[in-house]
DNA sequence: CGGACCATTGAGAGCAGTCAAGTAGGGTGG
DNA sequence: CCACCCTACTTGACTGCTCTCAATGGTCCG
């Protein structure tokens, strides 16, 4: 692996650097203890809400695994469900492949985001997860979250809000929404999570090819380098392959504010 | 309120009518003490699972209302939120009204179905909640269902469940699908879950108009109506108004099987 | 009977998909 | 270091599905 050329990838070697693992380590895909006390993103995570010394017990429930590589999988579609995964660096992608070979992608996960939500409800998980740059993942045992969420209220009320969010996501992506308003949604939506995040709002560097982006939103790939060109053209944004600067916020906003509803 | 044409308002009205509730009173929307233990809806629905006794407990800070009329609003877009509601006979739709004023439905609950939970991380409510029938619901207060959740793991292991499982439910409903696939999904999704509630699952009574069945599904009223001669034609289906009869199954299962994943 | 509302049907337009060709990096091997 | 290849991406031409607009038909009411 040679220098990184994203904003996330380069603040992953940061990380990685951080915790003591070399990004570039060869299969090193081991599990170590998780820190959840000292994760930047704790106040975007499961965790999240919880004082001192809950936190301290609740770390000894999660697995820290990785350095995940860009195509290693998380865990796959029909595996057993067991745990839930929190990204902490770097981005993972869920998709399903239908009876007919066809991939669906089911979403794109920051660090702080919660993967396996959906299995929750049957015994195994219901899509793939696959890590698209090198990534570090937490495991979560579920019956322990479980358990832990009995005890402390802010937990499973946490837990609770999660799943609602979730819900109340996807409820924005209902409707036609034309090829403009798809792609501003995806940018935006992207360009504040990663704000959040502490990343930079107006420099976004997407990690997975158009394909992908264009599975996720439904439409061609085609569609998406035309999209793409046409809101260069017009000044909206700054494209480099897949780096992406995003120039004109506001009319940004405006065209996604459809799709997020906000 | 005249003879009602719908099995599903039939099946209210003797429902209705054995709980001692008039469906054809005028205004009475008041509240009561519902009996879950009685209630053909339990396995389906968020006490699910409970024993006798806790059933008996769960069941004192469940408030039954209705019968609501259709066009009567359970709650609304940006009301406090409070309560988690059971449709316990009839059907509700939820939907959104954006910025520009345009409508977006968001679904359409049948009995046993819980309606509010993408509203759990917010204090208000997220859509506005329309009996498309007469309809009773059930409130449930949250706090306190929270306050149970954290004494019964059961309920609680329900609750994730149950928004675990919407969040699986939506997001089948990404990617691009045909007219006809999304017509065959609707469709046969809707006969599985009046299946499950012991109605003919060939015998379907629309509820809602064809505006709202496009709405959700992201088409033109008028697409509707042209798919919906057209699986006539082809012997699919048999269409009087909004009475539909599932003629093929087995074609209008794999039309849908794209839609539904399965 | 007339009005309101919903649904159907037809004609035409447009957005986005498909197919196909061409471009550009990045990586590999000689 | 260069030639080559492979993959991802872009661009163009054409097609087609579904939308929009508009007129008509049905049903339920008063």
């Amino acid at each position: 692996m040679t220098e990184q050329q994203s904003t996330i990838g380069e603040a992953i070697d940061a990380l990685t650097r951080s915790v003591g693992i070399r990004a570039d380590a060869q299969i090193s895909q081991g599990a170590s203890a998780a820190s959840c006390s000292n994760c930047s993103n704790a106040r975007l995570c499961l965790p999240h809400g919880l004082e001192r010394a809950k936190l301290n017990e609740f770390e000894c429930m999660v697995d820290e695994l990785g350095p995940l590589h860009a195509g290693n999988f998380v865990f796959r579609d029909g595996d057993e469900f067991n745990a839930l995964y929190a990204v902490r660096a770097g981005m993972v992608k869920t998709y399903t492949i239908d009876r007919e070979g066809r991939e669906q992608i089911t979403g794109f996960y920051l660090p702080g985001e919660l993967i396996g939500l959906d299995a929750i409800h049957c015994e195994r998980y219901r899509n793939h997860a696959l890590a698209l740059d090198t990534s570090i993942v937490c495991r979560m045992n579920f019956a322990r979250v479980q358990e832990l969420a009995l005890r402390w209220p802010e937990l499973q009320n946490e837990l609770m809000c999660t799943l609602s969010r979730g819900l109340a996501e996807t409820d924005k992506l209902r409707g036609e929404y034309s090829a403009d308003e798809r792609m501003a949604g995806f940018l935006v939506d992207l360009a504040r999570r990663l704000e959040q995040r502490g990343y930079s709002a107006k420099r976004l560097y997407l990690l997975m090819e158009r394909r992908d982006i264009a599975n996720f939103l439904g439409m061609a790939k085609e569609t998406i380098s035309r999209v793409l060109r046409r809101f260069q053209d017009e000044g909206l944004i700054a494209v480099d392959r897949r780096e992406v600067l995003l120039l004109n916020r506001e009319r940004l906003d405006n065209l996604a504010g459809a799709v997020l509803r906000d």
